[in-house]
DNA sequence: CGTGGGGTTGACAACCTTCAATAACTGTGG
DNA sequence: CCACAGTTATTGAAGGTTGTCAACCCCACG
């Protein structure tokens, strides 16, 4: 795993609580299994066990699960420094899939060898299970989020969470990060169609508010954007991070 | 706590993996300082720190995020047997609010004598983890509903998921149960106006699927309920049950 | 007997979806 | 270097599901 990869997952759970040496070390060991995984690959299917654990060390991810109409509802992104399922560790079965939305390199730990490390490193499972609750706390913005907001409001909101999201693990640049999705794929997240998100985005290109434009987001006007949105950042349980 | 109570709570744990006496006995222990609150009381705030886990003994509450405008999203049902909070241990600040749908008996646990219970007896850690495992399955199902189906199919999901949730605790008669919520409160769980949702349920009734009815819930045809829902009870985790 | 909360119903409006057509872009092979 | 195919983005028009507003009923409760 190169340097810059583990520095945002690093990064991103040191947010939560200091790690000595020896927790990171243990870590990045446990992790030194990589995988590189193709874009637009399910890796993860519904209703088959799960595989162990996994970190994100770069590209982007989703859970999703299908309708059998073919709808499908995306309920979460994995970014680069997520560490996913933890959670689903002890379930007999997953109940949604996950699929990566650009080329993904992941470093895997088996059932067992995350088990072991959480009995080892009691600060370092307080961390991952940290970070599973944020990523909760997450979900439920995004069923408020669906539910409740325009699709104006609906699509700022999302576009504030991933720039922070970005932010924390440093993959920004200035206002601006990649968000390589196609349209369809911000539909199936926002619960909009592929042609009102165009429609959304369209506006808010026109009143100078985001950019998005191929696979790069450009934040225009920070404040006005978190204000049509009603963005408020505590439920990110960044510690310090505004917006 | 009385018996009936802690049945409710062993049977779906229990559901999960066996435990022995010794576990049952200082889960209970643990869970011995009971509390009454009223009626539509909020019991626990958004952005004031956790105050420990507890377990719903008796009576309905819900998550809720309360918007600006005054608008609320439901985001969980907490259902007598239910635990909760384990994965907000952690957090410096809740992310979103607990109220009370009907009276509640609780039984709470401090932070501390949380973690002690967690740290003495590894196998009841391993249940609690899964129950939290298993109600973040359920929000993320409760995303696909509001962001997917239709008013109809949403409000027959939510139905069936409550029923089976309920039945998994032994709370069920036959083909029906209490389900003590106004339909502006299903309105906010299900992302739709309470004239929607009553239009919808009066439908249900016309169309023989339900009758939902002063706080009593009727599946007067389970079968075709669950086909226009489109349920599939695998997200519920419940190791048995079908619809 | 009045009051207030919840349920029920109708009319109308709004937001968003669907369908359809076209344009821009990407990668591939000749 | 260009032609081509396939995907993605963009725009218009029409229609549908759901929200809002308003009225009315019913019932529990004081």
């Amino acid at each position: 795993m190169n340097l810059e990869q583990a520095g945002h997952l690093l990064r991103r759970l040191e947010g939560f609580c200091g790690l000595d040496d020896e927790e990171r070390g243990a870590l990045l060991a446990a992790l030194s299994m990589e995988r590189r995984i193709d874009s637009h690959a399910c890796f993860i299917e519904e209703r088959r066990p799960p595989e162990g654990v996994f970190a994100i060390l770069e590209g982007f991810a989703c859970r999703y699960k299908l309708l059998p109409d073919g709808r499908r509802q995306i309920v979460g992104f994995l970014l680069p420094g997520d560490i996913c399922d933890l959670g689903t560790l002890l379930l007999r079965r997953m109940d949604h899939s996950i699929a990566t939305l650009t080329p993904v390199t992941a470093a895997w730990l088996a059932p067992v060898t995350a088990m072991a490390l959480l009995d080892r490193h009691p600060r370092l499972a307080r961390v991952l299970w940290l970070a599973g609750a944020v990523e909760e706390s997450i979900t439920r913005e995004w069923m408020v989020n669906i539910g409740q907001r325009t699709a104006l409001q609906r699509t700022a909101h999302l576009l504030c969470e991933v720039f922070l999201r970005l932010e924390s693990v440093g993959l920004t640049h200035g206002n601006a990060c990649v968000l390589p999705l196609t349209q369809a794929e911000l539909g199936d997240t926002l619960a909009l169609s592929a042609v009102h998100v165009n429609r959304t985005l369209m506006y808010m290109r026109r009143t100078n508010l985001v950019d998005l434009h191929a696979g790069r987001l450009q934040l225009l006007d920070r404040h006005a954007l978190a204000s049509v949105a009603g963005f408020d950042p505590c439920y990110l349980h960044l510690c310090g991070g505004a917006m």
